[in-house]
DNA sequence: TACAGTCCTGTAAGCGCTTCCAATTTCGCC
DNA sequence: GGCGAAATTGGAAGCGCTTACAGGACTGTA
C-alpha cells in the first residue's frame, strides 16, 4: 500500500543535521544541542518516522527481542490458566521496556530446535525459560550461549544461577500447619512425582510441618499430579491407614481424585477427613466441596521472570527469587 | 560465555566459496553445483553456523516474523482456556515456517502504540489480529500499513478483508434446533452486546431457528455475556415469559447466572426449563446441572489464522474462512 | 571447430542503523 | 583576551546478509 517507511537518512537531512546526530536524538544520547533535537524531533513527527529493527540490531548488536519459551507439554500447563497469567504478567514488564516478546513453544521437537537455534545465533537478548524438563538439554545450552536466561522454577539436577520459583515447599507446610491448627492430628499426603523439584519440595513441606508439631509423617502414598493417581492414592491410603483425619495432596488435579474416592467410600469432607490441595486451578473452585488450596504466584511470576531479565540486559546482577504462595481457604478443610 | 557466532564469510572462506554462494546454499537457492553446496553445508556444520537474522532481515526486506495482537482486554478472554488454545493453534502452524512469533497484548495503550509502531515500520511480514474493538483505529492502521493483516473474528462496522471466524449464527441456529428438536416451543433468548457481532450473530441464529420452524421469537432479554447480566435476564425472562421452556443464552457465563436464577426460582432443568449455552469454557462442565453448549472451535482459528496470513505472506490470494462450531450436549438440555 | 545457450560463481553494492574518530565550536576561568 | 577542557557535530566504517550483475565454464548442436 503506502511506500517504503522513511529512513534515519531522511529524516537527518530533513532536519538538516547528519545521520550520526539524527541517530543521537532518537537513541536520546547526550551531547546533543537542543537545537538539533528539536529539529530531528520535528523531522521525525512529519515523517512519521520509526526506527528499522533490523538495521539498529545489526549496527548495535542488540536485538530488541526475548523470547519466553515453555518447554513442557504438559497438558496441566494448558488445562488452566497458566498460560493467560504467566503472560500477563511478562507483557506487564515487557511494556514499560522497549524490547520485544517472542514466543516459543519449545514443547516439540521442532520447537526446541527453534530454542536452540536462537541461543545459538544470539536472536534474543534473553530468554525466560519456563517447565524445562529435568536433565532437559537444552538448559545446558542456554548456559553456553552467552544469551542471559532466567528459569522459571527449577529442577533436581542442577540449580539454575538465575531463576524465579515458587515457594513450593513453604506452600506445602503451610497448608499442612493450616490442617494442625484446626485440629488434625493424622495427616497423610498424596505426593507428585519425586523426581521433580516440585514433587520433592511438597513433600518435604509436608515433613517440616509436621516434623515441627510433633506429629507422624508416615502417611504416604506417592503419585504423579494426575487425576487418577489422586484417586488411587487416596485408595490406598484409605485402606493402609483407615484412621486418617486429613489428607495434604500435592496438586488439584490430584485432590479431585481424592475427594471422588472420598465420596464413593463415604467418607465426609472436611468433617471426616480434611483435604488440602495445590495450584489453585479454576476447577479447585468447582468441587465438592470446593477446595481449600494453595493459590500459586503464576503472573509474579511472569513478571518476576522478565524483571529479572530485563536487568540481567542491563548488565546488572540480579539474584534468584522465591515467591510466597497463600493458602485459599474454601470448604475442604 | 563463547565467542562471537560465525558469520556467512567465515562459513565460505571454511568452504572455499564466496559468500554469494555460501547464501545460495543456505537458502537452498538453484543454481549451485552439488559440490559446493556439499562443502558449504559441512562448513556450516562444523563451525555450528546460524544465520544472523538482523543482517538477513536487512538485506532481503523480511522480517522473518509475524505478529498475534490481541487487543482487548476483556476478561472473559483470559477467564478461559481461549489463550492457550489459540496459541497452540497458532504455534503449530508457525513451527513448520521458518518465522517468529511475536505477541503483543494490545489492550492497553502503550500496547497499542507498539502495534502501530510495528505496522509503521513494517517490523512483521505480518499480523494477526484478535478480539479487535468495534471501531477500533488499529483496523484502519493495519490496512494502510502494507503489512498483510489476517483478523479473527468480524467487527460490525466493516468486514476485514482477511478474517476467520467462528460460525456464531450457524452455532446459535443449531443450538435453538436441538432444543426445538427434543419438544421445547417456547424458547427464549438472552443475547449478548448487540453492538458486537457476535452478540448479532447469535441473536440472528436464534432467530432464524424459530423462524424456520415456525414458532414464536418474541421472549428476549439482552445481556452483555457477563454472568451476572445473564442472571438479570433470566430474571426478567421468567417475570414476562412465565410459560418458557427452554433459553438459549449467548454466553456459557451468562448461561451459569441463568442456572443460578432458574435454581433460586425452583424451576428443574432440564425438565421444566431447557438451557443451551455458547463458548464451552472450562465452567460449563461443573456447573449444574452440567451446561449443553456451543463448543466454540478456539485452536482450529488460531491454526487457520496463521494458515491464511502465511498464505496471504507467500503472495498468494487466500479467502476468508468461517470455522464450524459444534454442540456439546450435556445435561442442562 | 565455432557458437549460442545454460549453469555456476565471484564481486560488490547496498539494506538502515550505530558508533568511533576527528574536527569544530563553545564554555569557564584566569 | 587567551587557554584548555568540554560539548557538539559530521563523516565514514562497518554490522551480516542478499542479490543483481557480469564473467567464466560448460553443454549441445550445426
Amino acid at each position: 500500500m503506502s511506500n517504503r517507511p522513511p529512513t534515519l537518512d531522511e529524516v537527518a537531512q530533513r532536519a538538516g543535521v547528519s545521520t550520526g546526530t539524527a541517530s543521537r536524538v532518537i537513541n536520546n544520547a547526550q551531547h546533543v544541542s537542543k537545537k538539533a533535537r528539536q529539529a530531528v524531533e520535528r523531522a521525525v513527527e512529519e515523517l512519521g518516522y520509526v526506527p528499522n529493527v533490523a538495521g539498529r540490531s545489526l549496527a548495535s548488536q542488540r536485538r530488541g527481542a526475548v523470547v519466553l519459551a515453555i518447554s513442557s507439554d504438559d497438558p496441566a500447563l494448558f488445562a488452566n490458566l497458566f498460560f493467560a497469567e504467566v503472560i500477563t504478567g511478562v507483557n506487564a514488564v515487557i511494556e514499560e521496556t522497549d524490547l520485544q516478546l517472542m514466543l516459543v513453544l519449545a514443547a516439540s521437537e521442532r520447537g526446541r530446535d527453534r530454542l536452540a537455534r536462537i541461543l545459538q545465533s544470539r536472536s534474543a537478548d534473553g530468554v525466560m525459560l519456563l517447565a524445562l524438563r529435568e536433565n532437559d538439554p537444552l538448559s545446558k545450552l542456554a548456559d553456553e550461549s552467552g544469551v542471559p536466561v532466567v528459569h522459571g522454577g527449577r529442577s533436581l539436577d542442577r540449580t539454575p544461577q538465575w531463576y524465579v520459583d515458587a515457594d513450593n515447599r513453604g506452600g506445602a507446610r503451610q497448608a499442612v500447619e493450616h490442617l494442625i491448627g484446626v485440629g488434625r492430628q493424622r495427616i497423610a499426603t498424596i505426593t507428585g512425582q519425586l523426581d521433580l523439584h516440585v514433587g520433592v519440595n511438597r513433600y518435604l513441606g509436608y515433613r517440616e510441618a509436621l516434623a515441627l508439631a510433633g506429629l507422624s509423617d508416615a502417611r504416604v502414598a506417592h503419585g504423579d499430579f494426575g487425576e487418577a493417581s489422586g484417586a488411587a492414592g487416596m485408595t490406598r491410603l484409605l485402606d493402609e491407614h483407615p484412621d486418617l483425619d486429613a489428607v495434604f495432596v500435592a496438586s488439584d488435579a490430584m485432590a479431585a481424585g481424592a475427594l471422588r474416592v472420598l465420596h464413593e467410600r463415604g467418607r465426609a469432607v472436611p468433617e471426616d477427613i480434611a483435604v488440602v490441595g495445590f495450584n489453585d486451578v479454576v476447577t479447585a473452585q468447582h468441587t465438592q466441596p470446593r477446595l481449600t488450596t494453595v493459590h500459586q504466584p503464576i503472573e509474579a511470576l511472569g513478571r518476576e521472570m522478565t524483571r529479572m531479565l530485563v536487568r540481567l540486559i542491563n548488565g546488572e546482577r540480579p539474584t534468584p527469587l522465591i515467591l510466597p504462595t497463600e493458602l485459599v481457604i474454601r470448604d475442604s478443610a
